[in-house]
RNA sequence: GCCCCCGUAGCCCAACAGGCAGAGGCAGCCCCCUUAAAAGGGGUUGAGUGCCGGUUCGAAUCCGGUCGGGGGCACCA
């Protein structure tokens, strides 16, 4: 330690280089990308490129390794096209409204901003070690009343808009209003729209809204007080964050109709840049399928059903409705017919007291029990209905297995193609008649393959596509039903009753008519509260109310306003929006953070986000060039945000429709965890490896794989690694583990491996006794420019398809050879050429040896290294020789020789002409540039 | 149950578009430096690509099957 060469690359010197270039770059601005006009505006180039990591949520346990990988990455992209000139828009934000960071003050008690901005300055301290290239003059944050009020005035805009189908488009409210003034467009109860009393219009203009009141079955969630959207309902029915039961209950909330745009969301995908997964998991969600609707006449009823099979018809043998479907209670007979079969009754005297006794026991299943038990169960309602394509008259039950939210709450079963419906009929004794011949060998119970029609009339013998054509056109010729499009995507419920998150611009009148609060008086601010913790209740209590916090700021819920009548006494929404909202729309805010007057310029987002038609093909929507984060958001936030950016778009205040053109998940860091035989945690930093087990001290103790985390006692900080390490080996290491779309284990003890090779590089420019600058001038080896042109080339290659781990690789290679070849000291236009082709992975040693090796300014912008093509092409090739596929030898000739001459060179080569002896090879081939194999 | 992704040295990972299985790192081994040590230097060993079959002159790569791991959806008509 003592007697360690005092010039040496160590840890303690990397710190020391790396704070003093980290202020350096802070005082000069060094990463201020300009924007065309505005506070931010300067010089800007054609050529830009908007990286973007996901919004990151200022947790209070700080960030472990696993976090920076994404920012470390979209770093080294961004530094590496800003060294080539670009202009290159890099920055981070933070989405810090929401549960967490409530729950987390509550728990702390303090008060949420406070925890947030403190939680804030930890982040920021962590992560300028690391050498972010950011632009700090762009930094936001979601709880800045200067950023919510843009929020609030997004939410205005899409409240003030309506969906018109007719153009496929959002258009401003104003403009329904003059359709129905002018009549163009009829009132629902036909009454002229001056008739109309103002809530009357109000309720008429709520239905077309894109943010509306609604009265629905919302995912009310006991246990965190609050609402919660489908999309955060886990697929066993409780709370993605809290895993708390989620009860189904109508209250009065606010929705998004983002269904409006189910079909644009679902087709855009085909436009956008994103990894397959993500784009499938949206198109899922959405849950688009063609199909019909079909009406079955019952008694004076009708009930009308959707099918994606409508070419099955004469296979429906009964039919189903959801237990809570509304005409249940009409159709239902007063008495069994003579002769029910038993276990259609479930035991009861009437039909109405089957049905009751049944919707009282669905009613008590929970949604986990209901997927558990897959058993189908059902009662008749004695009704029976009749099938229009052949008048057969089937009856009518109602079972759970059919879901009041989708479709129309009632199916017609077809046993013979539904495996659902199958199972369903043989535990009730129903008739099953296939309708498409299954094929040979099928051996199955319901059919789902494709075949001819068969018992099906008219349709017998097409196939199920000809079949559904000719069905659909069928019902639609005779008024019996239409060929549809059926979504699973349902309206996103937009408001929470939590004290952290975004108030409503939204006031009500004394006719309880919500009233857009005037733009001039935004933000509306989040008032101050004695008591900001939401009342919370038994998780497992169905039976209790929301209880916003912000109803009990008594001084800010009622409010004296003038809105254009006289000054009249308000009440103000009090519910907060998701924390959603924040992240729907934050790369529009980095694109231009100070603009007092718009939520961004549109110069600033065009520039920054508009389509560029010329670079990216003929549908390019726009949007942030390259945006990375974790798989976990998407069907969450991308699809949210997607969704905004298409609403600003069609009312023309932004010039692209997607916000993200690039998406790209980076995977995730995972660690080993190890748990003593009573599965408790041990630091695993401390267990070591003996003969295969691993022992903690003297006690064995069992290796998991997975997360890190407190509880884990694993986890490792770049805290610790910087301090170990110094950050350029971290962010090497962490750059050099694989491709950034892989997730990995971490492991500390591998580190070491990125430190030796700056260790190297450092030892090949500066002496370590002396600390002098021991380049050498003056011509270089052919064999080290061949290696060097080819190192620049494929670092260039791999750092613009974000392949770190193989350009670190090939700048160990070269350093390698410098070690080897010139060990009193490195050719200067190598050393060069190096440090500039490490610096976007490592910024600070770069820039320190580039200032070493005398260049004044800064190695940020630049100059960065282009291969020259001299080098890169050999003059000698060496072919390996196949003989039947195996390699027996190798020939080396000119680089220029054609094909004929590669082939006799191989064919005259020794050991070739030995294994051919006398026999005449079948056949020989030639790949230029690859080998000769001889076929015997 | 349905859909998607991934299996290459002890470990993390390379291999352009079917063409010599190896770029790099960790660990191991040998040597050097050192009073000693290693987070120093130099060198070196190591797998036939989870398994079976097919296509091909040639397969880690393409196809079919199978096993293992990960993820998504799930009574969505």
């Amino acid at each position: 330690m003592s007697d360690e060469p005092a010039h040496r690359y160590t840890a303690a010197m990397a710190g020391e280089i790396e704070r003093r270039w980290q202020d350096h770059w802070t005082e000069r601005g060094t990463f201020h990308a300009p924007n065309p006009v505005g506070k931010l505006a300067g010089p800007v180039p054609e050529d830009k490129l908007f990286v973007q990591d996901m919004f990151p949520y200022p947790s209070g346990a700080g960030l472990h390794v696993g976090h920076p990988l994404g920012f470390i990455g979209t770093d080294v992209y961004a530094r590496y096209h800003r060294m080539n000139g670009r202009n290159v828009l890099h920055t981070m934000g933070f989405d810090a409204f929401g549960l967490p960071a409530e729950q987390y003050a509550v728990q702390t008690g303090q008060h949420p901003r406070k925890t947030t901005e403190d939680n804030i300055e930890t982040y920021l301290r962590q992560i300028r070690r690391l050498g972010l290239g950011h632009d700090d003059r762009r930094r936001i944050s979601t709880i800045d009343p200067e950023y919510y009020r843009w929020t609030q005035w997004i939410f205005l805009q899409i409240f003030n808009s309506w969906y018109d189908d007719t153009v496929g488009r959002a258009r401003p409210i104003a403009e329904l209003v003059a359709q129905f003034e002018s009549g163009e467009r009829a009132t629902p109860d036909g009454r002229a729209w001056a008739e109309l009393s103002h809530a009357d219009r109000q309720a008429v203009l709520n239905e077309h809204r894109l943010v509306y009141l609604s009265d629905a079955p919302v995912n009310w969630v006991p246990g965190l007080g609050t609402v919660i959207s489908n999309e955060e309902v886990t697929a066993d029915g409780r709370s993605e964050r809290g895993n708390f039961p989620v009860f189904r209950k109508n209250l009065r909330q606010w929705m998004m109709r983002i269904t409006a745009y189910s079909d644009r969301l679902i087709d855009d995908l085909e436009r956008l840049d994103w990894p397959e997964k993500v784009k499938a998991m949206q198109r899922n969600w959405i849950g688009r399928s063609h199909g019909a609707r079909v009406r079955f006449a019952c008694g004076g009823e009708s009930i009308e059903v959707f099918t994606t099979r409508p070419d099955t018809l004469f296979g429906a043998t009964y039919m189903v409705l959801a237990p809570e479907h509304p005409l249940v209670d009409v159709i239902a007979a007063p008495a069994w017919p003579s002769e029910v079969d038993g276990r259609w009754t479930g035991g009861a005297d009437t039909p109405g007291e089957a049905i009751a006794a049944y919707r009282r026991a669905a009613s008590m299943k929970s949604d986990l029990d209901r997927q558990e038990n897959k058993d189908k169960t059902g009662v008749f309602t004695g009704a029976y209905a009749v099938n229009p394509v052949n008048g057969a008259s089937i009856p009518v039950f109602i079972a759970d297995y059919v879901l009041m939210g989708y479709g129309t709450g009632a199916i017609m079963a077809v046993p013979g193609q539904d495996q659902r419906d199958w199972d369903f009929a043989t535990a009730f004794g129903l008739p099953i008649i296939r309708t498409v011949a299954p094929s040979e060998g099928f051996d199955g119970e319901a059919y789902t393959g494709d075949g001819p029609a068969i018992n099906s009339g008219f349709l017998d013998g097409m196939d199920i596509a000809e079949a559904k054509k000719a069905v659909i056109g069928w019902l639609e010729e005779h008024g019996h039903g239409r060929g549809t499009v059926q979504y699973k995507l349902r309206d996103w419920l937009f408001s929470r009753q939590r004290y952290w998150g975004e108030p409503f611009p939204i006031v009500y009148d004394e006719a309880g008519t919500p009233i857009a609060v005037p733009e001039s008086m935004l933000p509306v601010e989040l008032p101050e509260v004695d008591d900001y913790s939401p009342t919370t209740y038994d998780p497992e209590d169905a039976d209790t109310e929301p209880s916003p916090p912000l109803s009990k700021a008594n001084g800010w819920v009622e409010v004296e306003l003038d809105l254009g009548d006289g000054v009249r006494t308000y009440r103000r929404d009090t519910n907060t929006m998701p924390n959603w909202a924040g992240s729907c729309w934050y790369q529009l805010r980095y694109v231009d953070p100070a603009d007092d007057e718009r939520f961004c310029a549109p110069e600033n987002e065009r520039y920054w986000l508009g389509p560029r038609p010329e670079q990216h093909g003929a549908t390019d929507p726009g949007g942030v060039d390259l945006y990375v984060g974790g798989v976990e958001h998407a069907v969450l936030h991308l699809l949210y945000a997607r969704f905004w950016q298409k609403v600003l778009f069609d009312l023309g205040h932004v010039s692209g429709d997607e916000p993200y053109r690039r998406l790209f998940n980076q995977g995730y860091i995972q660690a080993y965890a190890y748990a003593d035989a009573r599965g408790v945690y041990v630091n695993a930093a401390e267990v070591e490896e003996r003969e295969g087990r691993f022992f903690h001290g003297d006690t064995e103790v069992f290796q998991e794989y997975g997360k890190m985390g407190k509880s884990l006692k694993n986890v490792v900080t770049p805290d610790e690694m910087c301090e170990l390490y110094g950050a350029d080996t971290f962010r090497l290491y962490e750059m050099s583990m694989g491709p950034m779309d892989v997730s990995r284990p971490w492991a500390t003890k591998d580190v070491v491996g990125a430190q030796r090779f700056l260790q190297r590089l450092w030892r090949a420019i500066i002496d370590e006794t002396t600390g002098e600058v021991r380049v050498v001038d003056g011509d270089v080896d052919e064999p080290t420019l061949r290696l060097l042109h080819k190192t620049i080339a494929g670092v260039h290659e791999d750092y613009s398809n974000l392949r770190y781990n193989t350009a670190g690789a090939k700048l160990i290679e070269l350093t390698n050879h410098i070690t080897k070849h010139h060990g009193d000291g490195c050719p200067r236009p190598v050393a060069e050429a190096m440090v500039q082709l490490l610096a976007p992975m490592c910024p600070h040693i770069a820039e320190e040896l580039w200032s070493r090796l005398g260049h004044p300014e800064s190695l940020a912008h630049g100059p960065f290294p282009t291969a020259d093509p001299r080098y890169l092409v050999e003059d000698t090739a060496e072919y390996p020789i196949q003989v039947n596929g195996k390699v027996r030898a190798r020939v080396t000739v000119p680089a220029s020789a054609t094909q004929e001459e590669i082939k006799s060179a191989a064919l005259s080569e020794e050991k070739v002409a030995a294994l051919v002896a006398d026999k005449t090879p079948k056949k020989v081939i030639v790949v230029p540039g690859r080998l000769v194999n001889v076929v015997l």
